[in-house]
DNA sequence: GATCCTATCTTGCCATTGACAAGATGCCCC
DNA sequence: GGGGCATCTTGTCAATGGCAAGATAGGATC
């Protein structure tokens, strides 16, 4: 049951998720090999193939597993720009394997039945949390404001990942992001 | 000279170059194939090597050329956010090979002179271009400023490039950037 | 003008990979 | 206890990256 069990692997999908962000995480998205995976597992070079069909198909599911993550992520985090944005940026921190697969669209089906509805409750905690900014003189337009959001929270998100920052921003994401996105908030 | 000449190519590292610009546009640098761009060229499958030695190699001449012809385009643009934030913008939407490649660090050699060099141009056009944003209350911090700059612009360029941005903000890059990147100007 | 010399390109090869086909294994349910 | 089916294995193929060894050309040197 939660063990490891033997040839019917009994959990070989999960298995083989959990291997996939350990390999992208070392190597990155566009380096992972099934074949790796399935030793990584214990299993022959074919296993994954019946669980997801090719390296797109255990690439959706895991972009899918991402969404749903961040969307849970940003519900949990406070309601303001600032709060959602520093979740956004820590979430891309943590699960940096899902978010790296999430926004490389080449890489897995989008039009999938589960990775569509995942997006949608993302896309939606990321409005709710931002909800709006303050807006002075111009009229308010709640989608400028929370393409503006979302822009500057995935770009530092982003370059962050990218290792393009320079050393001044410091070790702790959360705290970078805050000074950053403050300029937006204020 | 100019031609496309037989047996020694004549040109054949700047014929490479281009292929791959082309391939990356049709199949992102992460599927670039390096007997598909000797087939392109019309050379030998090991033709490629000699010139760049491996794959990376090839990716980091791309990445040295991208961040050069950034730092030139930044430099021509207008000089306040806006300006520089939107010519940021269009530049990875008009060489989006470029731009893809550049800030992908695992796929070539980060430490390339050249590289180093060409970075070190695009980043001083940056914050020349972004100068300093209006403060208000706060105390000025160029540093934070133009990280914000960047980030939202950087933002805003992925997020287009993958395709994550709702049908809503329309067809043309700059006109929605230059949209987006008013909420942290004005 | 002949000869060397070196950059350039080719041919041949090997290990790895993704994908597919066919077969083996074990669990569940009647 | 036997059929049926999901799960996993073995075997194979084409494509790729990278390496080694050789062929070719175009210029430099004498």
């Amino acid at each position: 049951m939660t063990g490891t069990r033997a040839y019917h692997h009994g959990d070989l999908r999960r298995a083989l998720l959990a291997a996939a962000l350990e390999a992208i995480e070392e190597v990155g998205p566009g380096a992972l090999s099934l074949r790796d995976l399935a030793r990584r597992a214990g299993v022959s070079h074919a296993a994954p193939a019946h669980h997801f069909g090719d390296k797109a198909g255990l690439l959706t599911a895991l972009a899918a597993q991402g969404f749903d993550l961040l969307a849970q992520t940003l519900s949990e985090a406070r309601d303001d720009l600032l709060g959602a944005g520093v979740a956004y940026v820590d979430f891309a921190v943590r699960h940096r394997a899902h978010f790296e697969v999430m926004f490389r669209p080449e890489l897995y089906r989008t039009d999938d039945a589960e990775v569509v509805t995942a997006q949608g409750r993302a896309r939606a905690a990321l409005r709710a949390g931002v909800a709006a900014l303050p807006t002075r003189g111009t009229p308010a337009d709640p989608d400028r404001d929370s393409l503006a959001a979302w822009s500057i929270a995935h770009g530092f998100a982003t370059l962050w990942l990218a290792g393009a920052l320079p050393d001044r921003v410091g070790e702790d994401p959360r705290e970078a992001a805050r000074a950053v996105l403050r300029r937006l908030v204020t």
